[in-house]
DNA sequence: ATGTTC
């Protein structure tokens, strides 16, 4: 048999090699050789059937290695051209922001998507970024602190009635904050979501467990916080009188646990696509149909709930520390997938900093640690598949803020607005986030403002550079 | 965002 021949068939070279081989021992078994050529045409059209055994099982299974890559390749191709995606703010957004959501927009899962005004870049989706796929999660279209969220409680204590010193001590007592931090054995709260069932349905849960258990009701660092403010509630709302209330606004996430979901499933999903073009590897997904994808939204959805708990024990803790029960409390997750109705399809939206706003859905959209939060109201607009942003939003990157700002100018902006803060770094200063007041300006069709917070004593993890 | 990464 001449190598020709298998060239002639479209063999690649590692299969002409056994292609070859093959047909020698074929050859020895006495067959001419159009016989053989006849033989190895039908193992290529149904290599399949071959690869049980014999002569040709070895070449049948490069042949279906060799057609599986190239399915893969041609599943995992980006559009030549992003789909169109509606953006609001857009003055107030980094080219940047924009070009990684053109990148997600030629994902051949995606179907629609949204920029909200607080956009700014992260790992591949932008944060403020809102991605709606048909069949497929991208765990990097959540992000790393899956189930990031927010919650207030609104308290029948009047704003004045606690003193800044016993704001302070409270939150140093019962919040903790800082990487890796979990709460001293005695002071461990138990939450039913540490009872689920979910916990022994996967390796990586049950191996994640303990962490879980032990950092339960922390704060974690980067963005989060937990501080005592001024809730001002122009109109009737939330079951309330308008009015000034004493007021508990946290932001934390699922901690260590769902960052090694996070990070589990982000290189399971890059080995699903090892031909997905390089600017769009951070966004690789996991079909919903497959027991990966499924793995995921379980996981996903688990790390959601738990970071909940986590709110739930912090307010719980404070509300017993200062011996009230909250009047109403508020929460919502702003990096998460959700099912989604969209025109015809059911959708997996992803909110990747991006708060949920169905019609009359209740959001926190917090400014920064001295600018007002504010509870709203979505209006369900369907161009931005439900959503809002979910603060204000970096102006500058932790190192820009680090080289650009300092101590002093961020001490003047808080002492400007009577804002005590315990913790906190540079790289978190008023000064490095977008005006608040800018981004809920330009989401007025999608959201209603129904009370502003004003933070009064903040707590955070202390940062690389204090201040 | 996370403890400190293959």
């Amino acid at each position: 048999m001449n190598g020709k021949h298998l060239v002639k068939l479209g063999l690649e070279k590692k299969a002409i090699a056994l292609a070859q081989t093959a047909a020698t021992t074929r050859e020895t078994a006495g067959l001419t050789r159009d016989d053989i050529l006849n033989e190895l045409r039908a193992v290529q059209q149904n290599p399949a059937a071959y690869t049980a055994g014999g002569v040709y099982a070895p070449l049948a299974a490069e042949l279906l290695a060799q057609q599986a890559i190239l399915d893969a390749r041609k599943g995992s191709e980006l559009r030549p051209a992003p789909l169109p995606y509606p953006t609001w703010g857009a003055d107030l957004i980094d080219p940047g922001a924009h070009r990684q959501m053109d990148v997600a927009m030629r994902l051949p899962v995606s179907r629609a998507g949204a920029l909200m005004p607080d956009a700014h870049v992260g790992y591949g989706l932008p944060i403020g970024g809102v991605l709606a796929t048909e069949n497929a999660v991208i765990p990097y279209g959540v992000g790393v602190d899956i189930g990031c969220s927010m919650m207030l409680s609104i308290l029948p204590i009047q704003p004045g009635a606690l003193r800044t010193d016993e704001a302070g001590t409270l939150l140093l007592k019962h919040t903790r904050f800082g990487a890796g931090v979990a709460f001293e054995k005695r002071d461990r709260q138990d939450h039913e979501v540490l009872h689920e069932s979910t916990w022994d349905d996967q390796p990586i849960l049950q191996h994640l467990y303990d962490k879980a258990a032990t950092q339960i009701g922390t704060s974690g660092s980067g963005n989060h916080f937990a501080e005592f403010g001024t809730l001002t509630l122009p109109h009737a709302d939330l079951g309330l009188d308008p009015g000034e209330y004493l007021a508990l606004l946290t932001h934390s996430g699922s901690r260590g646990f769902g960052a090694q979901v996070a990070g589990h499933f982000t290189a399971l999903a890059e080995r699903h696509h090892p031909t997905l073009a390089p600017e769009a590897k951070k966004l690789a997904w996991l079909p919903l149909d497959h027991e990966d994808g499924q793995a995921y939204w379980q996981a996903m959805n688990l790390a959601g709930r738990y970071a909940l708990a986590n709110h739930h024990l912090i307010h719980a803790r404070l509300a017993r520390a200062l011996n009230v029960t909250p009047l109403a409390q508020v929460s919502n997750s702003h990096n998460l997938a959700w099912k989604q109705q969209v025109g015809d399809l059911e959708l997996i939206v992803h909110r990747k900093g991006a708060t949920p706003a169905t019609h009359g859905q209740l959001g926190l959209i917090p400014g920064s640690m001295a600018d007002p939060g504010f509870v709203v109201r979505g209006l369900g607009h369907e161009g931005a598949l439900h959503s809002a942003s979910h603060g204000a939003g970096r102006q500058l990157g932790r190192k820009a803020a680090t080289s650009t700002l300092n101590k002093k100018d961020v001490q003047a902006y808080l002492t400007g607005r009577g804002v005590t803060l315990i913790g906190g770094g540079i790289d978190e200063a008023p000064q490095a986030y977008k005006r608040i007041e800018d981004v809920i300006a330009r989401q007025t069709d999608l959201v209603d403002v129904i009370a502003s917070f004003q933070p009064r004593v903040v707590r955070m993890d202390t940062g690389s550079e204090d201040i």
